[in-house]
DNA sequence: TCTATGATCGTA
DNA sequence: ACGATCATAGAG
């Protein structure tokens, strides 16, 4: 949950052949393990979760509602199953692939390219093939913005989309961004 | 601005 | 059957 906090502000960079990307992450939700009703580790180190049960600094992905992937860092050490979900994000290097690989002309909107966990997805071209994929190497780095983030900058809300344990306030995100899923309500 | 709905598929 | 989502449609 710290760890979850500690994300905010970091950027996260993404080599793909030729491709660069550069994201300033905004919007986390942390998924605390076997004992959280919410988090796929609910179940135990299932086929789909069993990364999550791994050391920290993986990359958990998988497919949501059919539809969209999401991605998560694992957070704990091997067999905690604790993870944070990767719901927004600045885009910084990479925005025409991006826009691209979301399928937005010029003329669109910025804040669409990543303003959710499967719009980011989409935009950095995160599928199932990341699952499993270590976060300090496999082309991905951590990138220190250099910007301090205040810890008043950063608030804690309830996580979104979920039906279970609904009212923990685990999701954290940059105040006064304008990149979040949903707007920071007061 | 909001609520409802359909798309679509791996997992349990 | 369900779900850590998204885009669209229609109402107010």
């Amino acid at each position: 949950m710290t760890v979850a906090r500690d994300l905010i502000g970091k950027g996260l960079y993404l080599r793909r052949g030729r491709q660069e990307f550069l994201v300033e992450l905004v919007e986390v939700e942390a998924y605390l393990g076997p004992l959280d009703p919410a988090s796929h580790a609910y179940r135990g180190p299932t086929p789909r979760a069993r990364v999550m049960f791994e050391d920290g600094g993986l990359c958990y992905a998988y497919l949501s509602y059919g539809i969209n992937y999401c991605m998560n860092v694992v957070t704990g050490r091997q067999g905690t199953g604790e993870a944070v979900l990767l719901r927004a994000a600045v885009p910084l290097a990479g925005v025409p692939a991006m826009r691209h690989n979301r399928g937005l002309g010029e003329d669109a909107s910025q804040y669409l390219l990543t303003n959710g966990p499967g719009k980011l997805c989409q935009a950095l071209g995160i599928d199932l093939r990341y699952n499993g994929k270590d976060f300090f190497r496999d082309d991905f780095k951590w990138v220190d913005l250099g910007k301090a983030v205040p810890p008043d900058a950063i608030a804690a809300t309830p996580r979104i989309g979920i039906t279970k344990a609904k009212d923990e306030p685990l999701r954290f995100v940059l105040r006064e961004s304008r990149w979040l899923s949903r707007k920071f309500q007061v």
